[in-house]
DNA sequence: GTGAAAGCGCTAACAG
DNA sequence: CTGTTAGCGCTTTCAC
């Protein structure tokens, strides 16, 4: 910034040694109180700033975490970053966010920047389930947690809830609405979290002895126009299904766009239940019936395990966290007329 | 991570002096191909990654940008974040967000810790008109750009919209739907958007020769349970508001909110309008009427000018643009029934 | 073309 | 308690 004003030029001012003023910076304790309080007016009256870069190049460390999501724009990703944002201040840390926009190859080179930037440690909300950039992250043991996603292997840290069961209580929340016709729309299942729920989707199928059609199952494009196609499937009518399940409120909210321009009626004509509770499912316009992951719970854990595996040498250290479902009924669900 | 392999082990293993790694890793020219190809070699051999924070002490600069907001779980800040964050990596750059809150006291806070990081530039979303960090700032001349809100003075960097004329065209078109008791919701006036948006009101007010009433602004709590009480304002019936005009799309979600929790429709008992056009004002459940400031443009843009104004030693250069604010019309306005 | 050497601004022994 | 001395891992002259 200004004419960069360092160590030693402070030290100079005080008349006293670099390494002085670095301690009392620092905050060294044996240091005499008539010099630490020049050095204080020197660095006050020359407006210093000491670089923490200078500091972070031999401490080894850098006091920044890295944070790489899918879509910072998606509001699971926006209110967990702004809880990791907040806390990692807290615990002195500055994160670094990179945005893959879901891209395996965007992901990559996220992760090579930010080992080149020397975070002491990363946290990545959107992983594929076999993505072989984070494995090797794994392999070297590097402070890594990830969370909302994990990668499908047992040697990892993550916080995640259990998505099969969160499947199945939504599920059943269906059920026990008389719906038995349940169409479920999948997002992309390299995501173990969307893997796992498809699964869910599928074992309670099996389980109640219903019929698995695959046409109840849809993973096209995610958008209102491709789910309006999907609505408008020529079902016979009594094999119309009555009630849908979406793998996550963004795309819950997608198909109540689709609904309504349809004029499919929530939830007169079909049930929907999402996933996730991000803060726009509760908007009284909107009141989605989902299942809750304790997003922002989730996020201060995974931190919370972050600063643990930063803060140890213990190489074979896990801190993995699950957390449970928890299902939220609101108005987008309804008991199916006969 | 693994055990540090730094520029000088690439040196040692292919068999020359660490400085032609440095030239090889920044592609300096006047490397002979075969001694190119060895270092090459050795670096994917060993895993190298070079250290961008050593690099970063000697070239002064570090290829990270400071992004500031108030609050990131704001879809208006995460939606302009999203651009910020993916134009700046196409640049070269990573960038560190900081959420202020909203307070003037944690945005001087963040200001010190970037500073300390030695960023090469600041973005700042969310500024007091005279908060005395950005000034400082700005007076010393620190790469800074604001965007959306900016300092009451002219000496500085910015992109914004003439809110004030965002304001009059909000007003023109709740008159022009025959609305004349118009009623404002505002937000915090210490952001120049916010009071510019609030005296367009006044002016509109004044200039179509309304009576003006405190009582039709309301400048409480931005709650539901707030916004509430102030449509249960105890009005004569021929003095209640007819329309209301949001400062912000957030607030007028709040609004919509409290409005439908009274059993107040919303076009057909008042007409609401907003401001910013964020993504979920489209929804068709939602459909806000609102004014638009481009905000993915505008982000756009500041990180461009902030971009220009890192690459140069020009200290009086001004980068500042203003926007045109554009009314997006949408169901929650509608002619006044007489 | 390539090596040697001098820092960038700080922290961390080691003396005294 | 405080000064001196090495680096941290790079980039960058300046020679050869």
């Amino acid at each position: 910034m200004n004419e960069k004003v360092t160590s030693n030029d402070v030290a100079k001012k005080a008349g006293v040694s670099q390494a002085t003023v670095s301690r009392v910076i620092n905050n060294y304790s044996f240091v005499r109180e008539s010099t630490r309080e020049k050095v204080l007016q020197a660095i006050e009256e020359m407006g210093f700033t000491p670089d923490q870069v200078a500091r972070s190049l031999n401490m080894r460390k850098t006091g920044t975490i890295g944070l790489i999501v899918g879509d910072i724009s998606n509001p699971f990703f926006s209110e967990t970053a702004k809880v990791i944002i907040g806390e990692a201040r807290e615990s002195g840390f500055d994160v670094i966010i990179s945005d893959t926009d879901h891209s395996d190859q965007n992901l990559g080179k996220a992760i090579q920047t930010l080992i080149g930037k020397r975070v002491d440690g990363m946290l990545i909300g959107s992983v594929g389930r076999f993505d072989t950039n984070v494995q090797q992250l794994v392999d070297k043991r590097f402070p890594l947690v990830m969370y909302n996603t994990r990668l499908d292997r047992d040697d990892c840290n993550y916080v995640v809830i259990n998505n099969v069961k969160g499947a199945r209580v939504a599920m059943k929340h269906l059920l026990d609405l008389g719906h038995q016709k349940i169409a479920y729309i999948s997002g992309n299942t390299k995501y173990s979290t969307l893997y796992d729920r498809l699964n869910g989707y599928h074992e309670t199928i099996k389980k109640q002895g219903l019929p698995f059609r695959q046409d109840y199952v849809y993973d096209g494009e995610l958008t209102v126009a491709g789910l309006q196609r999907f609505l408008q499937t020529p079902w016979q009518d009594e094999e119309r299904p009555t009630a849908f399940f979406a793998s996550n409120d963004q795309i819950a909210l997608l198909l109540m766009e689709a609904a309504l321009s349809l004029g499919i009626r929530v939830p007169e004509d079909i049930s929907i239940i999402g996933f996730d509770n991000i803060s726009y499912s509760a908007k009284p316009f909107i009141q989605l019936t989902t299942v809750s992951q304790q997003h922002r719970r989730m996020a201060s854990l995974a931190l919370e395990k972050l600063i643990q595996l930063m803060n140890t040498d213990d190489k074979t250290l896990k801190v993995s966290a699950n957390l449970e479902p928890e299902i939220i009924v609101r108005n987008t669900s309804a008991a199916l007329e006969q």
